[in-house]
DNA sequence: CATATTCTCCATTAACATAGTAGAGTATAT
DNA sequence: ATATACTCTACTATGTTAATGGAGAATATG
């Protein structure tokens, strides 16, 4: 599995929304400010959130994003997946295999086949609710550490 | 992680090579046309490898490549990180999380670092003696399903 | 020693993906 | 009417990856 950056700022806009979920909306300003990244890039994510599902948005005044379903029902890995692909180190399972001649490649594809499932046994298995909860967790500790 | 068709080749060499251990040298014709890969392409690869200190050269005539150590003593994960770089999901591990500004970044990049000590479990517990044996065991079944 | 063979090394190219920017346009609350 | 905020398309810049080409150096063999 790779993350660009891409990736990246989806999750955490993603894990924002989640975040302000039943709040309203966010504009993609603040967003964009709280990940620390740059506005015109996220706009694009955010389209492709959008299309994939993810995100609702209104326009306007007093517009912004939201979170098309509820933070439970999304599960981290088919941000990542849609965003950035396949979790497979593509190299080796690429096209099913098919371009593969070579008589020594089933074992190294039967490597990266176990680690595809590692890496889909975690982040198919985290929602963003898990994430909210994680981050809350953090935020009482921060709280209660002043 | 993401193996790129550097990488595989040279897991494929390695494997070749470990295939063949005791067994003299492989010429880079033998490994490349075993393994479908260009020639002039594997040839860096091989010269990499041999900085890395995985394999080991003969010049000229009866020249070709051999393992510089025991396929028991060489982990796939070492083969990989050392071709391909760090198995972390880079966009939210990199540099340290030096760059990393945004507030909820810490929980994602907390499931990026499962993901990569779950990669880790994988790849650094196979050596390439696992995967001859692997390799081994296919071929017996060819030979007695003919 | 001459020669064929095989690895060594450096330079270059082409294709592609990624990150980021620019600007005109559309919807909407007030 | 207007300011706000999303929408859409296009573009650029940069870097990585894959692959090729060619000259050079080492070595076994006759």
């Amino acid at each position: 599995m790779k993350i660009t950056y891409r990736g990246d700022y989806a999750l955490k806009a993603v894990l924002d929304l989640a975040l302000h979920y039943n709040q309203g909306v966010v504009t993609i300003h603040d967003l964009a400010e709280r990940a620390d990244v740059p506005v015109k890039f996220l706009e694009q994510v955010l389209l492709d959130l959008k299309k994939g599902g993810f995100v609702n948005s209104r326009r306007g005044i007093n517009g912004g994003y939201l979170l098309a379903r509820h933070p439970k029902d999304i599960k981290l890995g088919e941000v990542i997946r849609f965003i950035d692909g396949p979790v497979e180190p593509i190299a080796c399972i690429e096209k099913g295999y098919a371009g593969c001649k070579s008589v020594y490649s089933c074992v190294i594809r039967q490597v990266c086949k176990e680690v595809a499932e590692a890496t889909s046994g975690i982040i198919d298995n985290i929602t963003f609710q898990d994430l909210v909860n994680r981050t809350g967790g953090a935020k009482r500790e921060l709280v209660y550490s002043i």
